[in-house]
DNA sequence: CATCCGTGGCG
DNA sequence: TCGCCAAGGAT
């Protein structure tokens, strides 16, 4: 019912050409995994890879995470962007001290319930933790279906139902097939069907690709986002969180004042960090990373 | 459903 | 140079 004329192809490719990165080693454990997903999101491997390893290195275990100030996970997350996700993995590992006895749990509905992880770290989790079987769609395998399948060179700018049915549609019933065939079609997407200039000249299934088909017919539509941020309320954001991830303590607000010139936009964005959790205001008018 | 949320590298 | 893109999620 789901045989698709390639599956076989795919998965003797990712054998020979899987990027042996360290999240997929034996040695890999489900809380390492779920790491690995939240620093993934919206990240280049390349960055994730050493904040990783450093990561992992200082707190192999939820509970060790659980037991440092959220604060901490702040000033680890470093530059790799969205902080809010050091949070959210702050906010895992005490969930899942506190929910699950200190182990990642397995089910996708227990997973989409931690802070930060939506339908396709919970699906991913599941599937290259646990062994699942779950439709995996992120960027990369909706760029190769809609190549693929659909014969259009970019997918939608929001998954729609029929990607998912698609993506369904396609999963091996064995489970542990459906977990390597989803890493599979993200490695391929990884490193061949990329969105900049893909190397249809040694991608595997090329002979069944529908958009190559039909001629590699350009994208038609609306432009893709272009998300300006120089002069954003998020480039404020960051300059002022470097500040106290740069300090060993609190500092003075005029540490602060300094890094941008609008006082308007650079108080609107301090507000918005402290709403968010990401900075504390002190008592003595200082301010620090959350306790 | 559109927008917001960081950061850096590459064509 | 600068727009685009990178294993998304929350609102």
């Amino acid at each position: 019912m789901n045989e698709n004329p390639y599956r076989t192809t795919v998965l003797a490719w990712y054998e020979r050409n899987a990027r042996d990165l360290p999240w997929r080693t034996e040695s890999a454990t489900p809380w390492s995994i779920l790491v690995s997903e939240i620093m993934l999101q919206q990240t280049p491997v390349v960055r994730v890879l050493p904040a990783w390893e450093a990561w992992m290195r200082r707190w192999p275990t939820a509970a060790d995470l659980a037991a440092e100030p959220s604060g901490e996970a702040v000033r680890m997350w470093n530059r790799l962007g969205y902080p809010r996700r050091a949070l959210n993995l702050h906010a895992c590992a005490t969930a899942i001290v506190e929910r699950h006895g200190g182990n990642v749990p397995e089910t996708h509905a227990e997973l989409l319930a931690l802070p930060g992880v939506g339908v396709y770290t919970s699906a991913a989790v599941a599937s290259f933790a646990f062994g699942q079987r779950h439709a995996i769609l992120d960027t990369n395998v909706r760029r190769v279906l809609a190549r693929l399948e659909t014969g259009i060179e970019y997918p939608p700018k929001a998954p729609a139902k029929a990607e998912f049915a698609l993506a369904e549609s396609l999963l091996p019933e064995e489970p542990a097939v459906a977990a390597r065939w989803g890493v599979a079609v993200m490695e391929l997407g990884a490193l061949v069907c990329t969105a900049r200039s893909p190397a249809c000249g040694s991608c595997p299934v090329i002979a069944d690709c529908a958009w190559v088909l039909a001629g590699k017919p350009p994208h038609d539509g609306p432009p893709r986002r272009g998300q300006t941020y120089a002069g954003t309320d998020r480039q404020v954001r960051g300059k002022l969180l470097a500040v106290l991830r740069e300090a060993p303590g609190p500092v003075d607000k005029s540490a602060l004042d300094v890094v941008w010139e609008d006082s308007v936009q650079r108080e609107r964005a301090l507000d918005a960090l402290i709403s968010d959790g990401l900075v504390d205001p002190l008592d003595s008018g200082e301010y620090a990373l959350p306790g």
